[in-house]
Formats: C-alpha cells, sequence, structure tokens
DNA sequence: TACAATTTAATTGTACACAATTTAATTAAT
DNA sequence: ATTAATTAAATTGTGTACAATTAAATTGTA
C-alpha cells in the first residue's frame, strides 16, 4: 500500500480528529450554561455585535442557513436571541442579542481559561497554531 | 465585552473551521470514487490493515461505533468492505476489505497529491502543524 | 459452576454540516 | 413598469458525531 494514503501521514486527519477532541473539551463547561460548541461559537459573535443578520453571521462562522436556521431557532427557543426580519430588506432575518443572552457571557466568560489548562500548548505553540490555522482558512480567498 | 470571548481570539474556532475547510476541498476528490470524508479515512485504516474490528478502528479514528455502525453499513452496501463476527469472539465485529475495496485504493492514492496544491502551506509549517495537531491529541491520554 | 462485572456493537435520540432546491424579496435590465 | 436575474433564508435529504441505553458475549470471582 502507497504511504502516502496511511492515516499518520495525512495532515487533514490530525486536524480533524484534534478539532474534535478539543470541541470535546469544551462539553462539561457549555453543558453548564446549556449550549453546544456551535450554539457557542455563534453566541460569540453576538455577544461581540449585539445584531447580525444570518448570511453575516454564516460568513463569520464558515457556515450556511442550512445548520444556522435551526441553530438560531434553538437559541431564541432558550431565550438567548430574537429573530425578526429587518424591515428595510425583508430577506434578511437580523439575530438579536436578548438581556438573557447578553447575561450569559459572564458565566461563558469563564471558560476559555478553563479550556487553556486542558489543551496544555506554549503560548508560543499556540500562536503558531493559531497562524496556521488561519494561514489555511485565507487560502480559499 | 471581555476579549477572551471574541471569536479571533480563540483557537479552537480556528481548528473546527480549517479541519471543515480542508475536508471541503476533498470534497470533489471523494465524489469520484464516492467516498465521504469518513469513509475515506475509515478506507485508509483498512487499505493499511486489510482487516480490523470496529472497536480498534474507532481508536484509530477516535470514533464511536454510533458513528461507525451505520457508516461500515453504508461501506459494505457499496461492495468496499464486508462484515463479520469475530468466531473466537463473538462481541467483535470483523471489517475486512474486499478485492473492489482493495483497488479502490489505486484512484485514491492519487489524491494526496492533489490536495497538497490546495492548501499550501510550507513543508516546514505543515510539519509544524502535524507537530503540535498530535501534541493535542496526546493531551488526553 | 453460577453469577456479577465487563466488553463490544447496535440502537436511540439530538444536533450539527452541507448539498440542492424552494420561496420570497429586491435589484437590474429592457 | 415588467420581467429577468440575483439574493437571503428556509426546507429537504443524507451523513455524520456523540451521549446514553440496550443486548449479547465473555471474563472474573465467590
Amino acid at each position: 500500500m502507497k504511504d502516502c494514503l496511511k492515516l499518520e501521514n495525512q495532515l487533514c486527519f490530525p486536524l480533524y480528529a484534534a478539532s474534535r477532541e478539543v470541541i470535546r473539551k469544551y462539553k462539561p463547561f457549555l453543558d453548564e450554561i446549556n449550549l453546544t460548541y456551535t450554539q457557542y461559537i455563534a453566541m460569540m459573535v453576538l455577544w461581540d455585535m449585539k445584531e447580525i443578520n444570518v448570511k453575516e453571521l454564516g460568513n463569520k462562522l464558515y457556515l450556511d442557513s442550512g445548520t444556522l436556521t435551526p441553530l438560531l431557532k434553538t437559541l431564541e427557543s432558550k431565550g438567548y436571541i430574537s429573530r425578526s426580519r429587518s424591515s428595510s430588506d425583508e430577506r434578511n432575518l437580523m439575530i438579536c442579542l436578548t438581556s438573557e443572552g447578553s447575561k450569559l457571557s459572564e458565566k461563558a466568560s469563564l471558560i476559555p481559561a478553563k479550556i487553556g489548562k486542558c489543551i496544555c500548548l506554549s503560548d508560543e505553540e499556540a500562536m503558531t497554531l493559531y497562524n496556521i490555522l488561519y494561514k489555511i482558512l485565507g487560502n480559499g480567498e
């Protein structure tokens, strides 16, 4: 069998596996605030922006409406966001943070430090990883 | 809003996003051999091992039977693998490569080079990334 | 040897991902 | 101003992920 097909010679596989392992580490902390990982990163955008439409949110998260529509309905049912059409362009669905959703950031702000303790990379490794990952993300544009 | 909750200050997010972006780059090539990405990495293990049980396969891929059972049934229906209980221990389901599945590696072996052209990292960056990702994967053990 | 504990897959249920299509609203072109 | 093209979100359908439970086989132990 060709070496290029061995799992240990792939870059894609540890990328995929490490991504899932890190998300798995978030789970116990996210359970405490009743969010999934994808809901958490959507909330991160909202904590920052307060208001955004689905298209823009999708651009930031690399997700489309097929994923976001049900996810945002769930966040609405949890009381963290509101969903309403833009009056200036009815095609746009505006997502707004509720006060309940805003309040959630207090508890959430404790999570990054907790995760840092679980990952165990040096500051330099973390920075290097960050830069290479964004280089990969930049490739497609 | 606290900076630690900004999306651009997370390491987990570019990891998650880059993983999906890379898998997305595989799609047109994997479509040609009628495999999804997860099916592809499962086949990689089989091209290497010829025979393996579900538990071991799950250990290698960081996946459990909830994901693998339906995936392996699909690969069986495509004729690439066979599924049969081990005679020495009926709890174990042995996955074996069929000749059809083995033949598939010829076409598949062309994919890594094609992907390499899409990712555009230097050899050094690729090696650095690989090592850091496996360091993350090693953390949990 | 019984029987409790463990192990392996399968199953069930929830939540993404994402391609492809549909629907409604807006914009562009005639 | 109509109609064609475009855009945004929702919908549909397939395939993962993964927690939790179940069922069957095996192993350990009194």
